[in-house]
DNA sequence: TATACCAATCAACATAGTGTTGAGTGGAAT
DNA sequence: ATTCCACTCAACACTATGTTGATTGGTATA
């Protein structure tokens, strides 16, 4: 499988996006030249290209790898027993693991949620937890009461809500424990189920 | 005071604005050149250095221009008030009044907040209803009565939430009235006080 | 051992964008 | 008549982009 050339490009590869990353927390994305990225990582500008279209597609397959790997962590959470879990006011130990993925690759949301990145990041993400959290619990339709206000709206609302609690989070240069946050996550959980 | 100079200069800005928007339209901030801009606007490149530092220093003065103006509009929208309406079922007004202008600008803000653009805008709203509407209800201690939450985070997640009300309005085309937007908004500001 | 393979290098190229400058145009104000 | 001023025009040095063709130096294979 992993023949020696593949390793090398793949150890190239690794090279430009740590020293990519390392110049984002420096500077706008707009100001990141593919010539910064290479002089940073002591690679050719043409080897760059061998890799990657443009420094687009460098930041695009970044982020897809990071939700990707996040999508793994978050199939053991499951909503409904998480609302059960939270029922019995406990807090779930897989909202925890969500809260705990973040933290572990702080670095990455720091700077793809951070001031002067791409709007991208942001609505990538949150279609993530409208699709991974909101859409499922929606389906379960016992568990929307009274929907006075439309689902799209309760949807967008709801995440955007989470997405703020994780921004807020990030700000705080992560003070809370992943535990806190679930737990503030639970609280989360049962306004929008009392809406 | 508008001497014939200043309102040359005044139209000449504008007709940048109007070509800069148009193009933000069609694609990423990062993409569009001052060249486009420029050749839209069927001036000489040299004219939009007399008027502006780069592309970004007129991002930023679009930007300032609209928020300054909302300000205005929100100036009457006094929180106290508005919670204490919402308590008798009524529709406030003065939500109604931002909705009314988020809908008069919605072009801008569609643009603004949209798929492609720049995450700056989206920090800058948030932090502009965190300003003006939350702390404001924040200082009004017997608002909160059980904060189980941190303030910035609640205060985070609420203006977020707020924000994910506005973009899906803006994503949906402005289906829903003012009225309906503002009915929406009152639910959160009862959420917000019991959570 | 020869040779085919392959990631990465290097230098050069055409193209395009940036910000600045100095000279010039034409209508408006004094 | 002359000054004022927004704008035009052409040119400049500089930086970034994406591509190309030739080359280097390890690695695998027949």
């Amino acid at each position: 499988m992993a023949s020696i050339y593949e390793e090398m490009a793949e150890k190239t590869k690794e090279k430009i996006q740590q020293h990519f990353l390392q110049l984002l927390k420096e500077k706008n994305f707009m100001k990141v030249s593919v010539r910064d990225i290479t002089e940073a990582a002591e690679i050719n500008r043409g080897t760059f290209y061998l890799h990657y279209l443009d420094k687009y597609d460098l930041l695009d397959q970044i982020e897809a790898g990071l939700l990707e790997d996040l999508d793994k962590h978050l199939e053991q959470l499951k909503p409904d027993l998480l609302l059960e879990e939270a029922e019995k006011g406990r807090i779930s130990m897989n909202a925890v693991e969500v809260f705990r993925y973040i933290q572990l690759n702080a670095e990455y949301f720091q700077i793809f949620l951070g001031e002067n990145n791409h709007i991208g990041f942001h609505k990538r993400l949150k279609r993530f937890f409208v699709d991974h959290f909101v859409e499922k619990m929606m389906k379960n339709e016992s568990f929307f009461k009274s929907a006075s206000v439309p689902q799209d709206y309760l949807s967008s609302f709801a995440t955007s809500a989470f997405l703020g609690l994780i921004e807020q989070w990030l700000e705080n240069e992560l003070a809370e424990t992943p535990e806190e946050m679930a737990e503030m996550y639970i609280q989360i959980i049962f306004f929008i189920r009392n809406l």
